[in-house]
DNA sequence: CCGCGAATTGTGAGCGGTAACAAGGAACGC
DNA sequence: GCGTTCCTTGTTACCGCTCACAATTCGCGG
């Protein structure tokens, strides 16, 4: 009926059809262009193989209609999902947050999206409850935040299609003194530089990979100059649980270093002290892992390593990345930084 | 030909088609049920229209394939996302931390994916920036957890075709006296019942929404008792923060209670204090909000204020699911919980 | 100027669902 | 027993994109 021919657009009121009700599509971006649909993808996916002309006019015909390629619809085509389950055992804790910041930087960056879930490692059950909810999913692999045993047990139970990631302060670097325990090397090191000899460690559960990573450290730092460890408490990282593990150092071993696995439970150990009338640093000298940001301020100050805790998360991510096929690997080592403040003192003499 | 009629199924080499290599479709099930794949769409949907013996057939087919449903298809077909983009302003805070918690939790059971961003409310570019990189996905909503001026200011500067929930302490609570509110309420009776009449506070960032309810709802509470403040400083949540501020208060003043908008700059503040000969709680005495992990084992143990942020992430995403259309409100007013511990004591005398 | 192979482009068919409509059956009244 | 209506089912067409393959076009030697 009309003279129109140029755009077999029923759709009226529409000037040029250049903004639709919905967003665009490759369809609407290959019309405007001039060119075929396939054209347009090819474009998308990074195809060398286009001629100047098309090149170019796909290129303005996509910032022209301000283009955004449907996420779910190639998914759909390719059946792989952008999408990467994140296991973590809490997120009110310093450093398990900041992992994730990291992990959740790393995987932005790539156009993932994350599908963070939130277990309690130690329960079995909820656990093998959670991953059978994650795996049921249409997920490209699986991060795991919170290393237990129990979690990498869990694991190992299930049958998997798709990569796992099961993020370890340590994942690769057992060999070579990964940087956090060289951190830890540190601690003791100053401690030792302080006049101290005789050390008591508070550690977080055995069953966590953090735990005894940390404690072997510790014991090996030692056994470096010549020096034994008084024993070890465990705790679960919190204070409280610092403060009871502080509780069973006994009396009459004359310890004078006590180097705690995280800054929490140093807390708690350092209030337990003072409460049964020692003195810090004078009579007994106390040392964290993390340095959080309260930990500066509480009294006496804490001496403590300061971990890249977000580059973990970053690797963490980028390695998984890896597996899927995607970018190279994050290979610098996380830093760890000893910062030493006044809860760490010359022994005291005799 | 052949006998059997109930299996038309002509790939060979599986046993009764029950295990391909992929994931079962809704096809696969109708087959294997021997109805259309509508009637098991349908089905899926919670029809009630199906006959009872397919109903039946239906069921037992979803269970022996165990099928399950492709969201990505699904999204693809409704054009409708189940995917919020979640902007936060730090993880590594302990409340936004146990917030996003509860916000993810409530987003899994309600089958919603997440899209965490972490963005620095100060920088208006930025902001701006995460806000366009997030609005050009396709997502059904947003929630923001980062309440600062800056942040709802950006919001409203951008236009929106997905629902917004600004995620803010006091949300609807303005009138009716909110929890957390009563909580600092709480925190200045206790106060001033140990005798306490010179009270100074320090505050978060003033263009925090939390900043200002925190403010207004203690002087509110000191104007009840007929006290007024003798000053307040603010800081940015920060322990280092609180201890700046803390050396603000004048001398002379002759404050005895020094009321801090987070356990961080209480923190802070008390080691200020410290630093300067003042007892605490002897000389002055010193409270908190939140009630972070560490509160109870700082020297000497902070009074506080325990929120409910799990149930405040909960009913954000509640909230916005309700404006989706989805499921009712969460109504429950997240409790708030006074923990007296030895940071506080009687006002000295004179 | 024609033929031919390589390089570009276009076409058609899914990916796994849902929506709209058409078709088949059951129930019911006469 | 038969026509009519309503209830269940099945059919067909997308959603927006990618893949495999067919159709063009281009460049160049003969």
């Amino acid at each position: 009926m009309m003279g129109s021919m140029s755009t077999p657009d029923a759709a009226p009121g529409g000037p040029s059809g250049q903004d639709l009700g919905r967003p665009p599509t490759i369809y609407d971006v290959a019309r405007v262009a001039g060119v075929s649909h396939q054209t347009v993808s090819r474009f998308l996916k990074g195809d060398s193989g286009i001629r100047p002309k098309n090149h170019e006019r796909v290129t303005q015909a996509l910032n022209a209609l301000g283009y955004r390629p449907n996420l779910t619809a190639r998914s759909l085509a390719t059946r792989q999902a952008h999408r990467v389950a994140v296991l973590i055992q809490a997120l009110d804790q310093l450093g398990p947050a900041r992992i994730l910041q990291g992990v959740i930087l790393e995987a932005r960056a790539a156009g993932y999206l994350l599908d963070i879930v939130t277990v309690d490692a130690t329960d079995r059950a909820a656990l093998d409850e959670a991953i059978r909810a994650v795996t049921s999913q249409h997920i490209a692999g699986i991060v795991t935040l919170a290393s237990s045993d129990e979690m990498t047990d869990a694991f190992t139970r299930a049958e998997f299609r798709v990569p796992v990631l099961i993020h370890t302060e340590t994942e690769d670097s057992v060999v070579g003194a990964p940087e956090h325990l060289r951190g830890l090397h540190a601690i003791v090191d100053h401690l030792v530089g302080l006049g101290h000899r005789r050390f008591f460690h508070i550690g977080g559960p055995p069953s966590w990979v953090a735990s005894r990573n940390r404690e072997h450290a510790y014991l090996a730092a030692l056994e470096r100059h010549g020096l034994t460890s008084l024993g070890t408490a465990h705790g679960d990282w919190s204070a409280p649980s610092g403060y009871s593990a502080a509780q069973t150092i006994p009396r009459e071993a004359g310890v004078t270093a006590v180097v705690c696995a995280n800054d929490q439970m140093a807390i708690g150990a350092m209030r337990a002290l003072t409460v049964v009338g020692r003195r810090i640093p004078l009579d007994v000298s106390v040392t964290g892992i993390d340095d959080i940001p309260e930990a500066a301020y509480v009294q006496p100050p804490l001496t403590t390593v300061r971990l890249a805790f977000e580059q973990q998360g970053r690797r963490a991510f980028r390695r998984l990345l890896a597996q899927l096929g995607g970018a190279q690997e994050l290979t610098e080592d996380p830093p760890a930084q000893l910062v030493v403040r006044a809860s760490t003192g010359a022994a005291p003499l005799g």
